[in-house]
DNA sequence: CAATCCATTCCGAATAATGGAATCCGATTT
DNA sequence: AAATCGGATTCCATTATTCGGAATGGATTG
């Protein structure tokens, strides 16, 4: 069942009840405003009726909130869960110390990330000038395909499961550089998955590129990846290639902690 | 009924599909440890079967994820959503400049905290010692009987719905200071409404007390507080008194500011 | 003041959740 | 290696919940 999920099909999603209501907490939380129930309504194709009470759920469960003006945000309880789903992650935990040690080595800054669904979504991160508010990152998701860890991730995947999952993505151009179609993507993951590292080439922020390898849990139903990200004015892609060895080294460490930590017999 | 869920009754809680399946997800978040399915069973009052379907539904929609030892976590769906509801948070939003400004007025620990249910939940903190990793604190949870946010956040609540939701409380002591029952609380709340002003007299972790000042939404469908918390050894409590215009101000402040952003024509 | 537009509530019909019983799987014992 | 055992998982008839068209309510607009 976790298989499953990796596997890239998320058949199972947006049915059944649950899964109804967390399609409803997706479209706001993908809002950029807070949106009214007019905008709910044409945003998801449920009867008025319908998405009412669905709302009207979420509500009383304090997983929506609703302003006085009748627009919707996101609910406190989230973040309630929220603050456990990290302190108690032990992907995350796991992987700390070798986050640390990988920003020592490099002086710049150090993500961790796993793929959900077709986004990455950041676990972690270290970094020198810890003057911008952290969690402005922890818990953000961006597209798979044009970040590093992204395509580190896919190329962690069984094949059969990443091929599923591309064939779902709808390529959007973030820069000059992002991949916008199937087939270039998979011909890059096959070569991650030769050399072990990706890299992002300002495909997702023009000025920004990074360097990850590949993690995973010893079942690869969690995939996911380090990175090392730097500004390209100040790091050329010559130097940030230069430690390829040391970012495969840590994924390397990461996996045997993980094994030996979640492993069958752990 | 978002005037419901102030009132401190949560009748409507842990029922219906979605209740159930949040209710899982409470205890999965309460616990110390990953749970394995049998210390679910003995946790939460259902058949196994129903149990087993809700808790493959909340792991299908990434909400829950399974370990390969069978144990659960909380699922990484649940930080993105978390990341929206932080910077999405319209509360917290506004409140922000005010906090920056109170700590700078202090010097010391400022909390901005909302009551969630029946306890307080942190939605923002400005310290100067920025080495503690912030999101160990952003969503955590604190009993509201024992903290300076939530006796003032209590008291930010319509008496009624105040008294209700201490109905509902149990106490449990965390230091010599705690108030251990209802009439204790209740007589506080009291006072907190008269003053303007919360006191956490060590109540909670010893050594560490506060001043807290109650804010909430134009309709109090949302109650909360801005507090200034200082290790007991190095403030005296007449200092940390002597900070309540400033905290009292801050609150009013922030009251103002949430009327003219969210008030009914906004 | 009527008209209009949404939000909200109602309630019979449709659907999904329920849970006792049977089965499966893997660990421990004989 | 076979038997045993305890919990996890699946099955499926029953039951409870959700669904959604229609009616109602409330507020803003012309």
């Amino acid at each position: 069942m976790s298989a499953e999920r990796a596997s890239g099909d998320r058949a199972g999603s947006g049915t059944g009840t649950l899964g109804k209501a967390m399609a409803v907490l997706d479209t706001v939380a993908r809002a950029e405003r807070p949106l009214r129930f007019r905008d709910l309504r044409e945003a998801i194709p449920q009867p008025a009726a319908t998405l009412h009470r669905q709302v009207s759920n979420l509500v009383s469960e304090g997983l929506l909130q609703v302003n006085p003006d009748h627009s919707y945000q996101l609910g406190v309880r989230l973040l309630r869960f929220a603050s456990n789903a990290w302190s108690g992650n032990r992907f995350r935990e796991v992987a700390e110390p070798h986050l640390a040690a990988l920003h020592a080595a490099t002086g710049e800054t150090v993500h961790l990330g796993v793929l959900h669904d077709l986004e990455v979504v950041y676990l972690d991160k270290v970094e020198s000038r810890q003057s911008v508010r952290m969690h402005s990152q922890i818990g953000n998701a961006s597209p798979c395909y044009c970040t590093g860890v992204g395509k580190a991730a896919l190329a962690a995947m069984p094949m059969q499961a990443a091929q599923a999952l591309v064939r779902r993505l709808t390529f959007r151009r973030h820069t000059e550089t992002t991949i916008t179609d199937a087939s270039a993507l998979l011909a890059e993951i096959a070569d991650i998955r030769r050399t072990g590292i990706a890299f992002d080439r300002e495909e997702h922020e023009p000025g920004i590129h990074c360097i990850a390898a590949p993690i995973h849990s010893p079942d690869r139903s969690l995939v996911g990846a380090v990175s090392v990200t730097a500004p390209s004015y100040r790091i050329a892609m010559a130097q940030l290639a230069g430690w390829a060895d040391e970012v495969r080294r840590t994924a390397q460490a990461i996996n045997n902690d993980i094994e030996i930590r979640l492993g069958p017999r752990a």
